[in-house]
DNA sequence: TTGAAAGCGCTAACAT
DNA sequence: ATGTTAGCGCTTTCAA
């Protein structure tokens, strides 16, 4: 149990300077020594089993090989891919990620974007879902590099990576009208998080499009993006407009809560109404009907992000785009059911 | 943009030596100093926005204040509520954690055991799936703190938080046994992991205690902990003995995969046959009929391992326990029927 | 009560 | 091609 051995032990067992052994252990620099001590320093590395110490190369260097990842709550099935998009470039990069969780409480937030300062992050990948964090914003100002997931920011000037919500919601609002829907309700999200507001948006806008007038839109807001929620939603919708056909929603788990309230009160899911969601989250195959719903590629996203915050860290600013929108897709099952049209 | 502050900015400020500034921002020490110059200090640090440098901190003392968090992978819907349970312990503390996923692989493994001794961390919580795992093991014989979650470890003297299997087991066993089942079949997780192994021993050992014969046991072994593997044993234990009236599953998601090929299959849950799971992961309220499993209770044990280690980091070894187990509880829903007794 | 000086382990500019 | 020296920001003896 005695201490890890250090440059300095390989020096002595040498007989050469540590900064001989330091360069005979790096890579770019073996070039400028002799092979011969190179050989012996490494063997002699070897059999001590020497281990560099991050530590000092990153008071030294003033770079922690370290990233902070702050999502909200990693128990949320969605954030678990993006975190392995992330460490799947961070990781062979050397660079490891402090994950954190905000719980959307801003107070936390800024106490986790100090933490994450104090260690010296060279950069920070923020998985965003209210609207405005000043804390982060600051950080990015400061010249911290900084990335935000799952969020337009229109304060400074960070790189953001998004999803194309709009065409996620035009896709499947498309999907609904084709068979036959016409009264098409929305169970939108909160409005204070960004992919409650930017999917209610979208789907404003297509109905428009279908030439339907905005006052005429049946729309019920979920506090929070819950299945209880959905329920109380569908409830709502169901009562206030008792003729829809569908109820198009925010997220899966709101839908899920909705397929419930209507399983429940005599308008089972598809046969009486029609319901979609938005994320594609796991397990969805195993509960029937089995959702119809719009595929995020939540890995590829997570692993986007790092790639822009790698650049930004080794100083390409200006190569990274402002804005990087992924695509989705329709995922179809069984929730969606096709109807006669009225006329 | 202009680089953090440090103490010696501080102090130039202020007139007076680093040292000064270092204790007089140290809750510790600040006792040893006149009120009248602490103060001015604050101020200093406050105005200029000065935030400690950890890593610095980190060389100096020989202790990172950070944790590494070894799991198989975040994207196993059981992992997030331990990290959360370990988040909930060691961050107040001061303490960062690492999390790293080592997909089970072995090669993995060794590569991130390293990087995170690499990178100093105070101590390792070890969330194993493997029976046994020699790089971990080795770190913790050079004095490095580590904690074993969900696994018994023979190899050292390394502390393991483990959940009740066997209790769980004999409590799902004797549920099945209530409701008039004789014919109970397991489907096994896989040998080489720890819970599969477990929890068909306990299997075997339950069986016994109700003067079933070792040989009389239908057990079929899954190669993995997924619904697939869940499909293929039931299909297999069904045609092998089909007078088989419930099977009790090592896991949820093996449950899920066999109640699936029983209701495609002419032997809807719970009418033709009662299936049970372990664990009681999310979502399961979800998918019909509700299946009746044991849940573990994965954000205290999380906490617990946490709190473990951390008496461990603080040299309390001695009175760290080898052994903790959790006690887990029988949740009920609807995939166990009652049936008649045949006499 | 405060200052001076050393050093944690490493890298890099400079010197030889 | 290798050695010398300084220093990253902090804590901690030892002196005064």
């Amino acid at each position: 149990m005695s201490r890890r051995p250090t440059l300095k032990d390989i020096a002595r067992e040498t007989g050469v300077h540590v900064s001989t052994v330091s360069r005979a252990l790096d890579p770019q620099k073996r070039s400028s020594l002799t092979e011969e001590i190179v050989v012996k320093i490494r063997q002699a590395a070897d059999r001590l089993g020497y281990r560099p110490n991050r530590i000092a190369f990153s008071l030294r260097k003033q770079k922690s090989m370290t990233v902070g990842v702050m999502i909200p709550d990693i128990t949320n099935m969605i954030f678990p891919p993006i975190v392995r998009g992330i460490e799947s470039v961070m990781e062979p990069l050397g660079y490891a990620s402090i994950i954190v969780n905000t719980d959307g409480d801003s107070d936390r937030e800024r106490r986790l974007t100090e933490t994450l300062q104090e260690r010296g992050v060279d950069g920070i990948i923020h998985t965003a879902v209210l609207r405005s964090d000043p804390n982060i914003v600051e950080a990015a100002r400061q010249g911290l590099p900084v990335v935000t997931l799952n969020r337009k920011v229109e304060e400074a000037e960070i790189p953001y990576v998004i999803n194309d919500e709009e065409a996620g919601i035009r896709m499947i609002f498309d999907h609904l009208h084709d068979h036959g829907h016409r009264r098409i309700a929305h169970l939108a999200g909160p409005r204070d998080l960004s992919t409650g507001l930017l999917r209610r948006e979208a789907f404003c806008s297509v109905a428009r499009d279908y030439g339907l007038s905005a006052d005429a839109l049946v729309i019920e807001e979920a506090c929070r993006f819950e299945e209880e929620e959905g329920r109380r939603c569908a409830k709502e919708i169901l009562s206030r407009s008792p003729e829809t056909t569908a109820i198009l929603c925010a997220n899966d788990r709101l839908a899920l809560g909705a397929m419930d309230y209507c399983a429940r009160n005599g308008h089972p899911c598809p046969d009486k109404i029609s319901i979609t969601g938005f994320n594609d989250m796991p397990f969805l195959d195993l509960i029937p009907p089995g959702l119809t719903t719009v595929r995020i590629e939540q890995f590829d996203a997570g692993a986007t992000a790092a790639r822009l915050l790698v650049q930004m860290i080794d100083g390409c600013d200006g190569k990274v785009p402002r804005e990087t929108v992924l695509p989705v897709s329709l995922k179809c099952r069984n929730s969606v059911l096709r109807i006669e049209t009225d006329h």
